[in-house]
DNA sequence: CCTACCGATCGGTAGG
DNA sequence: CCTACCGATCGGTAGG
């Protein structure tokens, strides 16, 4: 019964403080701000987490794991289909998660370390499963001959950028972005039959 | 000659500022960092500058001023030359300013009122540039049909991203970017003969 | 450009 | 979950 109030109350903690890190980014965020939201006072906050920084890592590190587990799933035969899969799994969890999605792309440089040197390894093997994507389109003679770093590095922030502007009320639909990025993207992408 | 060493000392203070914030943060980057790192006393920096916030501003709206100065000698006459000179003058700014295009994007949410709502209002009024531009392909026939907001935000984030991998010194030029960014983007808007 | 200093606020702890 | 409080640090000023 207390174990199951405080994880509660630790959730709650965590979802109210991803709020107020994308509004006004981790560092102008004090441990007051967030008690007065949950309307009890700063030192409170500390029977249920162990530091400021423990909520930034959690934040962290369950969507690095959520971006790790859409990806997962996608099984496709060829590179484009894999690559619509990809970008289509990849803007989903943003949008499911534009809080922490936010926090997740502009405030884990103040992860100290070790966590932040395990964040960017973690990226790195994500970027990278994008890159090898990439490169068997390329081999295979369905995508442009270009630096698969580099068209990666342009699919990916065009994606990431979207927590910026997509809103669930918009006039388009998940669904409808989902489609366009990765029509547009591949698109740019893909060898014309023309060229 | 006062008025002199007073401008290059303000210089060095906007630059030495400039990565600093870069790499901490405006709000985790205290005075006394930025004094320790040009040699002075925190207090000394006050002879220079009003406040910390004067220099968040002063680097904010000089590049918007410089990409706006960018996009103005764009002048040519299909939407489709407008749009790849346009997407290359806005990525040369962002290479030629690399830290402070990395401020621009990250530490604007800290400038305060009523500065906020202008630099917001100078943001829409470029992203509207780039809009119209979109906007008349599509009605020339030469753009695929879509969204064009959105099809301005996907250009523009890849464009803006470049400032976190960029390097002078990396195996692509910065001419080759330029030319790879505005023909995987614009290839990806084009409509093709075969669709 | 420096010394000396201000009030405010920070993350966090002790003890209940 | 609270009261009471800690040392550290913050942006900035006064006066030279």
């Amino acid at each position: 019964m207390e174990v199951l109030e405080r994880s509660t109350r630790k959730q709650q903690i965590e979802e109210q403080a991803t709020a107020l890190f994308k509004t006004k980014g981790y560092t102008a965020s004090s441990m007051r701000d967030l008690a007065q939201i949950l309307g009890i006072e700063a030192a409170s906050l500390y029977s249920h987490i162990k530091s400021k920084e423990e909520i930034l890592q959690n934040i962290c590190f369950k969507m690095a794991d959520t971006f790790f587990a859409a990806i997962e799933h996608v099984d496709e035969t060829s590179p484009e289909k894999q690559l619509e899969a990809a970008i289509k799994a990849h803007f989903q969890v943003i949008s499911k998660n534009i809080d922490a999605s936010a926090v997740f792309f502009n405030e884990w440089r103040h992860l100290s370390e070790p966590h932040l040197t395990e964040f960017l390894a973690m990226r790195t093997r994500y970027e990278q499963y994008f890159v090898e994507i990439i490169n068997q389109g390329i081999m295979k003679g369905l995508f442009r001959v270009i630096d698969e770093k580099f068209a990666m590095m342009t699919i990916l922030s065009s994606i990431n950028w979207t927590y910026q502007w997509y809103r669930p009320t918009g006039k388009m639909s998940m669904d409808e972005i989902g489609d366009h990025l990765s029509e547009l993207l591949i698109n740019g992408l893909i060898k014309t039959r023309n060229k």
